[in-house]
DNA sequence: CCGCAAAGTGGACACTGTCAACACCGGAAG
DNA sequence: CTTCCGGTGTTGACAGTGTCCACTTTGCGG
């Protein structure tokens, strides 16, 4: 394919893509620039055009990495609920995606910021455009933390514990809840609050949105 | 004071901010570039350093112009709900703030988008870092989304409407929500979501919030 | 009327994304 | 084994940006 063999540098559009994650964890999306990621890959500029069509392109393959990140600390945190009672673990498991959500912006805001950067699609093959993905960002199943929510409510509604009337659209609730809250956190106006406010903040937010589904 | 007084150009500065605001209205805060403002205006580049510091400090300025925009909607669609239960309206009233928010991101997504940028302090007076400012942003009182949401819960509870012991954190509860549906929609992996989908997104964000909270 | 500070100008610098033309190098064809 | 050729990386250039500096203009107060 493409990209695997080895050439003259190893592997560059790996090289470049985790040089630009580097600066991005610091910087944000503003900070994953052509140039430097050139440079810092050891390679003179324009080396990139080989592997990415222009800046946006670079930019939405770091996204999709960093999406990835956020996508594996949700699924971590589930699997991490161990209670014996199926309905209450499912509940739980639910509450943690969405307190890994919000860690996620907080501990990582460069990383958080830069997952958002123009709708990543993530890094896998390019977007088939048929009607027929199954989420927002067209991520593939199972990874991206759209489709994640999506199976964690699906499990609720398996498991009785969520009414299957009030199902649809469920995702978008959650997802905007817990989202909004983190947007505001790392780069809006409520950037900076302090902690016991932000405690009050994070509790206001799932607890209303868990009582509201 | 410093730049009331008639000058060169007239009012620069006025003229600076309102051209960076249509710049922004169908660019983005991307749009809103030192140079493109300075030459719109008729005048040179450069000239823009005798009212801004710099080019953050102007898209802060537009920033907060725009935010004010946000504001008007939300305030004119509040009084435009006339119900005769006090209860009801309130609700509605609630209700219609938070649709306010959402159409403004939907109608203006560069104004939206650029109202958030760099926690947007108001145009107003230098940003007072005494501990005594009323909420986030230093908007001024009566004027930011995040006021106005505040007052509304605040009319509820006075009806009665609204449990007290939950009235913490419930501004971050709600305006979680609807931001985080707004920012998913207008820049987020959410973006162009078919309007069928959109609307049950819309309703399922408002109806969890209000059942919740 | 004069002078001085505020307001605006022109030029320069470093940096960015992007394009075009060139240099290399390794594997496939002969 | 030689020869070519396409993928890979390089050099150089251009337009555009934010910012600093020195300079000029302008209008008001003494």
């Amino acid at each position: 394919m493409a990209t695997s063999r080895a050439y003259h540098h190893g592997n560059l559009r790996e090289a470049l893509v985790a040089g630009g994650v580097d600066l991005a964890r610091t910087g944000g999306p503003a900070a994953v620039v052509l140039r430097a990621v050139s440079r810092r890959a050891g390679v003179s500029h324009n080396a990139a055009y080989r592997h990415f069509a222009n800046h946006e392109d670079l930019l939405a393959a770091v996204a999709a990495r960093c999406m990835e990140k956020l996508g594996r600390l949700m699924l971590a945190r589930s699997a991490a609920v161990d209670l014996p009672d199926e309905v209450a673990a499912a509940r739980a498991r639910l509450d943690a995606i969405g307190r890994a959500y919000i860690d996620f912006a907080l501990a990582e805001p460069g990383w958080f910021r830069t997952a958002f950067c123009g709708t990543a699609t993530p890094e896998g093959e390019a977007r088939h455009d048929g009607p027929s993905h199954d989420g927002p960002g067209c991520e593939g199943p199972g990874e991206g933390p759209y489709a994640i929510l999506s199976a964690h409510l699906d499990e609720l509604v398996r498991l009785g514990a969520f009414p299957a009337d009030r199902r649809p659209g469920a995702e978008y609730a959650a997802w905007s809840a817990v989202h909004g809250l983190s947007d505001l956190l790392v780069e809006g106006p409520l950037r900076g609050l302090p902690g016991a406010e932000l405690r009050t903040a994070v509790e206001a937010v799932l607890s209303t949105v868990a009582r509201g589904l």
